[in-house]
DNA sequence: TTTTTGACCGTTAGAATAAAAAAGTCAGAA
DNA sequence: TTCTGACTTTTTTATTCTAACGGTCAAAAA
């Protein structure tokens, strides 16, 4: 039914523009229904439960994300540009998205079903064989050594993660990160990932 | 007074036991005492309160740090080399004092006071200078061109130590984590390492 | 038949309170 | 000067309670 994909999608949205502002955890059903005008058995008539609507918005997050960095996929740029270009677009996501706590390592993790986690997961594995693919078409162009591209992805990914996970726990105890903190975030990102280049050539 | 220094190491010793098992948090002044068979008070006339002990407990523990990287400061091997050898320095330390939270990002920060994070703090910068310091040698050396030492320091320190974080909060609510993800972080700090090294060159 | 709703139910997160345990103090003994 | 038993104050933990939340259902509306 296409019409109720299109009511998915309106719910998904309304629910995003409250998680973002109050987070999952301080966002009720009741709330997303009332921003609708609807009743909250009309939610529930297109979720089953509150976590398929999580699930629902995080996929779609993460299809936006995807959207955009499989656009530049194929250009012509060097693997450098190429990868700053990928670390400034998550670095938008946090952002829009930081009250969602998708990066993990969140106070109130709001991920707790198992079902969430392994979809996070497989959303982590499908950007690690993106990246992957990324590095594989690099050392074909000559742009760096051969290597085992899945393991350097996963490391490459988890460096700039990591960085991210540390502004986040020593934020200090503010619910939000400092514009400061965040732009001295994205520079260490973009330096780790200029020297872990040219470090793989 | 040579004998009350004496004191206080034997009661940071005997708080470094407990905390090793159960935590700061965890540990009272009491156990601490009982565990050296004197009264509370007696702990109470060698620190003022339990963050004063916690800070020798710190400082120790970084002390002993400092002092086994020191000794290979001069030692004639590749920076590689090095700070592979640092990184496993830093790994047995994180393994041995895991319980202490030192890394930060734990559930119940024991670092809680104002004076135990700038200490901590303190610390994190003189390991950052140590590091610059062995970059510049490095540098002169002719073994990785000339940078910004005090930045690079920073970076490859955070580098490292944002996939410490990651291990932590990746692992699966347990107490402690596993050997086998203790032995992947370790593996990813030295692929990392490695990487960021040539990189440099 | 598909979609929507008001009224309802069981569970849970959070506030408030009470009880326990911890930190920290002090007069005085060793 | 160093140490202690007995004490007070503060913090943590356990408990209770309640309001709010997630979720359901029979029935109405489309």
């Amino acid at each position: 039914m296409v019409e109720t994909d299109k009511k998915r999608e309106v719910i998904i949205e309304g629910a995003i523009k409250r998680f973002i502002h109050y987070g999952i955890n301080k966002t009720t059903m009741n709330e997303i229904a009332e921003d609708l005008s609807v009743s909250k058995p009309s939610l529930y008539y297109y979720f089953p439960d509150k976590n398929s609507l999580v699930l629902g918005v995080i996929d779609k997050i993460f299809t936006d994300y995807f959207e955009i960095v499989e656009k530049d996929r194929y250009t012509d740029i060097s693997l450098e540009q190429r990868l700053a270009g990928f670390t400034e677009v998550k670095h938008r996501f946090f952002q829009k998205y930081y009250m969602l706590h998708l990066s993990g390592g969140s106070p109130d993790s709001s991920l707790n079903s198992d079902e969430l986690k392994s979809h996070f997961l497989k959303m982590k594995k499908k950007n690690e064989d993106f990246h992957a693919a990324i590095f594989q078409a690099a050392i074909e162009k000559g742009e760096i050594a051969p290597t085992d591209t899945e393991k350097i992805a996963e490391l490459y990914l988890e460096s700039l993660a990591g960085i991210t996970s540390l502004c986040i726990m020593h934020g200090n105890k503010e619910l939000f990160p400092s514009k400061k903190e965040m732009k001295a975030m994205l520079e260490k990102q973009l330096s780790l990932s200029k020297i872990f280049i040219k470090g793989l050539q």
